[in-house]
DNA sequence: CCCCGATATATCAATCTGATATATCATCGG
DNA sequence: CCGATGATATATCAGATTGATATATCGGGG
C-alpha cells in the first residue's frame, strides 16, 4: 500500500521521508497520519528493492515552502556528509529518495495489479485513481469495473443484511446509510466509466504517447513482464 | 477494536471462535473477513484478562443452522471433554466462550470511550453505533457528536483540498466524490442526533430502565446473566 | 536564555491480515 | 465402500501498520 503511494509521489519529484508524509497527508489526504513506523520502513525496503536510492543530502533550503511544480531537476549538488562544513541553511541530514528505473517497473506492477494492494479495498481503489493517469485508457477502465463489482458485491451484502431485519433502531439506520453510500458511490462509479469510455471512443489525438502501463498494445518493450 | 466486537457479541449469547467470526461478518458487515489470525488471539487475550471464559464442548449439534433469535439459555449441558463417547451429532471439539462480569465492565469502558477503539475511526463509530442500545442516552448523543466533529474535520479537510486544486481529473473526481459523501454522512448524522434529542426529550416512559452505560444516573445491580 | 514547536529520522510493542497447517465431519459421485 | 471436496474448527507465522517514544537540530517568543 504505502509502496505504491510513495512510488506514485516520487514519479515526479524526489522528497526525503518526512516530506513524503506531508505531501501524502495533505494533498492525496488518503492517509490521514502515516506512521513513521511504517513510512521509515517503507523507505527502507524500497530502498533494499532497489525501487529508490537515497541521498544523504544537507538540504538546500527554501525548498521547504510547498514549491510543487519546481524543477528542480538534477541538483544532488549536496552530499557534504553529515557535519561538515554546513554552508548555513544545513536544517538538519536528510535522506533524497528518488526512484529508479527498477522502481518505476515496481511502480507500474503495483499500479495495475488486479488484486488490492494492501488491506482495504476502498483505499486501495483511492489510491490508483489518484495515480491512473499513469495507466493505459485500457487498464484505467479496467480498474474502474474492478471497483464497480466490488461495490456490487458489497451493496447485495448490505440488501441481505437489511432483508434480515433482526435490528435494533440503530443498527438499521447503519445498515440503510451503508446502502445508500453505497449506491452512491456506485452511480459516481458509472459516470466514471461512462466518461472514460467516450474518451476513449473519441480519437482524442493528442496526449496517446503519454507514460502508460498496462496495455498489451503499447509499442515496443512491453516490460511489464 | 475486535475486543469490543467480540464481547458485544457475547452480551445476549454464548459462541465459540469460528461461529463469533460468521456472525462478525454475517450481521455486522463491519467486518469483511476477519482473520483467525486475529480472532483467537484476541480470544486469549480477553479469556488471560477474566473478560470471558473458555469452556472445552463436545458441541450441542442443531445449533448450526444459524437459530439467531433461539432461546437455548443456560445449556452448558455437554462437556464430554473431548474424543469421550461422541454421542454422535459431536461436531468436533469447540471452546465455547461466555463473558465475565468483569467483561461487562470492560465492555462498557470500551463502549463509551472517547478515543477511537482501534485503528479506524469510521469503523470504530459502526461498531459503537451497533451496541449503542447498550449506552446511557446521554453517552449515546456524545458519540453521535464525537463523530459529527470527526467528519466536520475532515470536510473542511476536503474543502481545502479541493479549493487548492493542482490535480488530474481523476483526484480531483475523487476529492469531489469524498466530499459528497462525507456530506452526506454528516446529514445522516445530524438526522440521527435530532432523532436522539427529540427520544430524550420526550419522556417515553418506557425501556428506561433497560441496561445503560456511562450514565452516573443507572439504577443498580442490572445483571441480566 | 530557555522552552516550545517544527523538522527529521529511527525503533518498539501491540495488533491485524493473509497464508498455512492440522483435524474432524458430511455429502456426493463412482 | 472409497475418495474428493468443502464446511467446520483451532492454531501459528511472517509481514505490515499504528501509536508511542527517543533522539537531535533549528527558529522564534517570552
Amino acid at each position: 500500500m504505502l509502496d505504491l503511494a510513495i512510488l506514485g509521489l516520487l514519479q515526479e519529484h524526489e522528497f526525503h521521508g518526512y516530506e513524503i508524509r506531508k505531501r501524502l497527508r495533505d494533498e492525496l489526504g488518503l492517509f490521514a497520519n502515516i506512521s513513521f513506523g511504517s513510512l521509515y520502513p517503507a523507505l527502507s525496503r524500497l530502498e533494499a528493492a532497489g525501487a529508490v536510492t537515497a541521498t544523504e543530502s544537507a538540504g538546500t533550503p527554501a525548498v521547504s515552502p510547498i514549491p510543487l511544480t519546481g524543477s528542480l531537476g538534477g541538483e544532488r549538488a549536496a552530499l557534504r556528509s553529515r557535519r561538515a562544513g554546513s554552508t548555513r541553511g544545513t536544517k538538519r541530514s536528510r535522506k533524497v529518495y528518488r526512484i529508479t528505473d527498477q522502481g518505476r517497473v515496481l511502480f507500474e506492477e503495483l499500479l495495475a495489479a488486479d488484486e488490492p494492494v494492501g488491506t482495504d479495498e476502498a483505499r486501495s481503489f483511492s489510491l490508483r485513481l489518484a495515480f491512473a493517469r499513469h495507466l493505459a485508457p485500457q487498464a484505467r477502465l479496467a480498474l474502474l469495473e474492478r471497483r464497480r463489482e466490488q461495490l456490487a458485491r458489497r451493496l447485495s451484502a448490505d440488501r441481505a443484511r437489511a432483508a434480515a431485519g433482526d435490528f435494533d433502531s440503530y443498527t438499521r439506520s447503519l445498515v440503510e446509510h451503508s446502502t445508500e453510500t453505497t449506491e452512491h458511490e456506485l452511480s459516481w462509479l458509472d459516470r466514471l466509466i461512462e466518461t472514460e469510455k467516450q474518451k476513449q471512443a473519441a480519437p482524442a489525438a493528442d496526449q496517446i504517447g503519454a507514460r502508460t502501463v498496462g496495455s498489451a498494445a503499447t509499442p515496443g518493450k512491453g516490460t511489464e513482464s
